[in-house]
DNA sequence: CGTCATACTTAGTAACCATGAG
DNA sequence: CTCATGGTTACTAAGTATGACG
């Protein structure tokens, strides 16, 4: 509790952070090292004495991922250029400080009377009366009280949405610009007019489930049919003026090994083929491929040479680019096709798009990081491979001729529509629908639902955890230290994984000693603990986090005594720290910290920074910045452009060019002064006054440029789209852009406004997360 | 409990495409 | 018209979570 107080005291606060995100000098990002490396970091050589799970032993737990070798130099510049004074401290200790503000300002206040919250609830409550009702907290039982407190009108709602509707229709039908062209100008007015027709036809065509009632526990249809997966097309063996050398000369290979010798083909240009785990798995795995006569001539890599195999690819991949016009549309036609064919299904008689309807082709595998199976080679699945999913009185899905599905069943209980096992890791692979569809968008609203209602009960959470952390049992003071950072950091839960079958990655709960270092003193902050270990998708996560003397001393208590390799908190999974949570309240787990944590940073973030009075890039700016805020707290990264150094020093230039423009016009200015002083002339004032409009403009605009280098510069490595699909409720968004009157399509692509239908259609003015 | 199987969300990259400056 | 640039989409890997089972 003690630290909770703290931490909330004259916290600057994101805003502050957001803001900063413009001067270089205040530069706070967390260093990033870069993606995909962990570099020196840390990584143990270490034999572990954690619960090695597999029988490999405690060997060679030689844990050293990093991928892109060819990146890592330039990045593990970047991670050292990195401003490394710079208060790392402040976006944690900010974050908190602003969770904290939050709270004290709704949940109090919010408990009982949140319209807002209520009306939402409301709705879902009707839908699902029954559940809700036995199934929904009883530690945050206030809620319940809540919901079932007034009911608003629905209709002003629904007349609302309505005239919404109407008014973009008409504005849209507006929009046709003053036809001043001939024929081709009109009938690209005629297409941009089928176009909006189609667009309202597809309005008119939504299906608004969640207006509906809900199903009963664990059903998720009634009905379903589909086509079945579509299926990438045979291999198709090589013509003969391309061949395949070995030790100089040319061998026709088997049609199963030259279509694997051609996946390595193509991606010759590529880095993954210099690496020696990749040509290995890649070599290994091709070697079975072949047949016993080539297994007994290829028996090393270095000596094939795929030049004509990649020459060949190389063209083809120009020929595509340089197809006319009319080829381009013929293939597109085609795709069309496909996907209306195999891209739709019928789910209790509506009509929604699959997400990924086609079978994964085969190719070698590319793992990310350093992953010990990259360049394995994923078999191409056959229909013998594939299970459907369907209803039982709907057109079963036919085979591809002289195929047969492993199997057809008919389970309502799951989403999946199609079914295979992949041999890389002998996962599950499954077809599922897409974004926009009833199933996911259902499952998105109640996610964000759960995390509200976290924000409705994170108080008593907080301050169980902060005193579990003097708890005398160690698992729970490791708990309490594990859900600490989970809260503050916003880290993932970090499942265990297994050994030697993917990249050595963690989450919290896998944190390891090596990944943790302890500062009692560093750059004035007292008790810093510093992270430095690769996340999801191997993406370094690094930062310096000032925390409180008590979470201080029980990590330091952890690490005691142990190695390199060995588990931080080795009394702790995420099992038992998820069944703790769901007992604190229903479908509380790790991950929920992460979406209430960003979605209510993003509100807080929008209420600081924006004002109706501001034009509306200002706006959009002020959102973009509250976006960055949460994409930096949830460390999603990207890889820089290609082109990011390039439009860096051409933006560069442009600055330099406007500073000497500047400098020149201010010399001018003095000079004009100089001048109007020795000679009182009017005429000399009006020169000098001119002259300082100049300078004036010159500043502005040279000012503008730099903000927007600085901009670019920051958003590099960082990636919004992320935060914005995945952790922020598009309700904070919609709410936000109706009251700063900033059109949803500037927030919201097509795509995002498909997902988030259901929200773009319930959402009301006064929404509050 | 720990392990395994299963299902579903989250993630970054590369290919593709539209657009606007030169 | 061409090319650079940046946004969008497709793809699939890599996570989280849960429930059954011994």
């Amino acid at each position: 509790m003690t630290d909770l107080s703290v931490r909330s005291a004259g916290c600057p606060s994101l805003a502050a952070a957001a803001v900063t995100v413009l001067n270089p000098n205040l530069f706070w990002f967390r260093e990033m090292g870069g993606e995909r490396k962990g570099a020196e970091a840390g990584r143990a050589k270490g034999k572990g004495q954690r619960k090695d799970r597999s029988s490999s032993g405690p060997v060679g737990r030689s844990r050293k991922p990093q991928r892109n070798e060819g990146e890592a130099t330039e990045k593990k510049e970047r991670s050292e250029k990195a401003p490394k004074k710079a208060p790392q401290s402040e976006l944690s200790d900010n974050e908190t400080g602003d969770f904290v503000r939050v709270l004290g300002q709704v949940t109090v206040k919010a408990e009982p009377e949140d319209d807002d919250f209520v009306m939402d609830k409301r709705k879902k409550g009707r839908k699902r009366k029954r559940e809700e009702e036995s199934a929904e907290g009883p530690s945050c039982s206030t809620s319940k009280l809540k919901k079932q407190k007034k009911v608003k009108e629905e209709d002003d709602e629904v007349e609302r949405n309505a005239d919404q509707k109407a008014e973009k229709r008409r504005s849209k039908e507006k929009k046709p610009e003053s036809s001043k062209g001939r024929k081709t100008k009109e009938e690209a007015e005629a297409a941009r007019m089928m176009k909006i027709k189609l667009k309202e036809e597809e309005e008119k065509q939504r299906w608004r489930w969640w207006e509906e009632e809900k199903y009963e526990d664990g059903i998720k249809w009634k009905t379903l049919e589909h086509k079945g997966p579509y299926f990438p097309p045979d291999y198709l063996p090589l013509p003969d003026n391309v061949n395949f050398y070995y030790n100089g000369k040319a061998v026709k290979l088997s049609p199963a090994a030259e279509e694997v010798a051609l996946f390595f083909a193509q991606m010759l240009d590529h880095e993954y083929t210099t690496k020696e785990v990749f040509r290995n798995n890649f070599f290994k795995d091709w070697r079975k491929e072949m047949t016993v006569e080539e297994r007994m001539l290829i028996t090393d890599l270095d000596q094939c040479d795929f030049g004509e195999l990649f020459r060949m690819h190389k063209e083809k991949v120009e020929a595509r680019r340089n197809m006319s016009k009319e080829e381009k549309q013929l293939m597109k036609e085609a795709n069309q096709k496909i996907v209306e064919e195999y891209g739709y299904c019928t789910l209790d008689h509506h009509r929604e798009r699959i997400g990924n309807f086609k079978i994964e082709p085969p190719g070698l595998f590319r793992g990310r990081g350093d992953h010990p199976k990259q360049g394995m080679l994923k078999r191409r699945i056959q229909p013998e491979d594939v299970i459907i999913n369907c209803s039982k009185d709907s057109r079963i899905p036919e085979p591809p001729a002289g195929h047969k599905w492993k199997e057809v069943r008919h389970d309502n209980t799951v989403t999946w529509l199609a079914s295979w096992t992949e041999n890389i890791q002998g996962s599950f692979k499954y077809v599922m629908l897409n974004a926009n569809s009833k199933l996911k968008g259902e499952k998105d609203w109640e996610k964000y639902e759960v995390a509200r209602r976290l924000k409705s009960c994170v108080d008593p959470i907080r301050a169980q955890y902060q005193q579990d952390l003097k708890s005398k049992q160690m698992g729970i003071r490791q708990r309490a230290v594990a859900l600490y950072f989970i809260d503050k950091l916003a880290l993932r839960a970090g499942n265990e994984k297994e050994e030697g079958e993917t990249a050595d990655t963690v989450g919290c709960c896998s944190l390891r000693v090596e990944h943790i270092t302890l500062h009692p003193h560093l750059d004035g902050d007292d008790n810093v603990v510093e992270f430095d270990f690769l996340g999801k998708d191997c993406i370094r996560y690094y930062n310096k986090v000032p925390v409180s003397k008590r979470v201080f001393k029980n990590v330091k208590l952890f690490m005691d005594n142990k190695h390199e390799g060995d588990d931080l908190f080795d009394r702790l999974n995420t099992s038992m720290l998820n069944k703790y949570l769901t007992s604190l309240m229903p479908g509380l787990t790790a991950k929920v910290f992460r979406t209430y944590n960003a979605s209510i940073t993003l509100q807080d973030q929008l209420k600081k920074l924006s004002n109706s009075s501001d034009n509306q890039a200002e706006k959009l700016l002020s959102y973009n910045r509250a976006n960055r805020a949460v994409a930096v707290l949830c460390n999603h990264q990207r890889a820089p452009p290609k082109t990011f150094d390039q439009s860096m020093a051409n933006l560069q230039s442009k600055i330099d060019s406007r500073k000497e423009q500047l400098s020149l016009a201010k010399a001018e200015l003095k000079q004009a002064k100089k001048e109007a002083k020795a000679n009182s002339d009017s005429k000399l004032q009006a020169l000098v006054e001119k002259k300082k409009k100049v300078v004036q403009r010159y500043e502005e605009q040279l000012l503008r440029l730099e903000i927007q280098a600085t901009d670019r510069e920051e958003n590099k490595q960082i990636a919004l789209g992320t935060s914005k699909l995945n952790y922020l409720d598009p309700r904070i968004s919609v709410a936000w852009c109706r009251n700063m009157e900033v059109p949803l399509e500037k927030i919201y692509n097509k795509t995002q406004r498909d997902k988030f239908a259901w929200a773009i259609d319930m959402t009301e003015l006064d929404f509050e997360f």
